[in-house]
DNA sequence: AGGGTTTCATATTGATCGCTATGAATCATG
DNA sequence: CATGATTCATAGCGATCAATATGAAACCCT
């Protein structure tokens, strides 16, 4: 059943016809821009050159194509836990999200805003399934940005009182909200500023480091 | 054309057999919780206890009765511009917005989170019309809270060189935000604390008032 | 070349979408 | 009660939805 398996040798039979990987990105595209139920399958076979019968043979169904490009968005050389990982501090890793948020929702070659904040925000009931597994992913970031922030309350970066929870609690609402500005055509630069005004929400040091 | 004219008095044929306002009421309930594209019209009818016809003799289509809905959601009793015109100063303002939107978006008769900020995030391409409605709206309030800042910086409660855009903008972007934790299933304890984290974003008095 | 295996393109499935044609039912009026 | 006006419930419209049945086509191996 495996259909990546490690091994690239030739496999016997018909070769596949397409890019795998090509025709997935070109997938995610079409969910980050018109989300999962506003993409049809008509759109997919129009946008990733391939037959429906050939998508479902190489990703199964629609839930899980669209699970895999959603993988594929947040697998990038960047992502939100090798920014919280490789910042020096939480205040950076929090203003690392941020900006990088904002480089993500307006890239000239991708829709604007954010696959995982806008994919699923409203859905029919059929789909609770998929809003959930966005939700899961949502939440896992903000867990992390929780953890790097009660590390730093521990260290003295962050004062002994600090609110981790509404802390991490605001760079994701922030993060969310940017995804929508970002949608509704605010450009880059005014972003990044709303970014930044946001990170004046930062609690001042605790002890000195 | 006018369904509703503005004298009550009785009209001849028959007479309605539902009420107009409670059908609508349970309609933006509907899109509220599923979205304009999430919610179809056989929904409608079960919640609204109204068939099909009837709707659309009542309501026009569904995109009129959408947008029918949302003037409803946003002519409540409290307004953004009653909130921004009734508050003191722009701080109060903001921090009106803010609390007023956990409120709103945790309430225990009504959906997680907010009609403006999820109906229409993601819609396929048919429904662009309805997605630049809301962002319309969106853009509005953000507009009457800017007015409001940049009269707080000419009467010295802000600083001159205070960002207006950027305040105004990273205040929408948190009440965005905080639909999207509200859907995720964040208490409103939890959102109130969020709240009022963004709030010490907010810039020092400019010269002492 | 021929058998085994896999993917291909074509055409179609049943279900649901938004929407409406049709005629009976219910009102005010004469 | 008869007429005109309006809304009612039933049934169904064409289009599109996600998903598939079918058989030909393209590859490896012997």
């Amino acid at each position: 059943m495996n259909h990546a398996d490690t091994k690239p040798s030739r496999r016997i039979g018909r070769p596949l016809s397409f890019d795998r990987d090509a025709a997935l990105h070109q997938a995610m595209l079409l969910f980050w821009r018109y989300g999962y139920e506003g993409t049809s399958l008509s759109d997919l076979t129009a946008a990733m050159g391939v037959t429906a019968p050939s998508i479902y043979a190489a990703f199964g169904d629609k839930r899980r194509l669209f699970l895999e490009a959603v993988d594929r968005y947040l697998s990038g050389p960047v992502t939100a836990k090798s920014i919280i990982a490789g910042a020096a501090t939480a205040r950076e890793a929090a203003a690392g999200l941020l900006h990088a948020s904002v480089a993500g929702f307006t890239g000239a070659d991708t829709p604007p805003g954010c696959l995982l904040a806008s994919a699923t925000i409203s859905c029919s009931a059929a789909a609770m399934d998929i809003q959930q597994a966005l939700a899961a992913r949502r939440g896992g970031i903000e867990a992390d940005l929780r953890v790097r922030i009660l590390k730093a309350m521990e260290t003295g970066e962050l004062p002994a009182r600090t609110d981790a929870d509404a802390l991490a609690g605001h760079v994701m609402a922030v993060i969310q909200g940017l995804s929508t500005l970002a949608r509704d055509g605010d450009a880059r630069e005014k972003l990044t500023r709303v970014a930044e005004m946001a990170m004046a929400a930062w609690p001042e040091a605790g002890r000195p480091g």
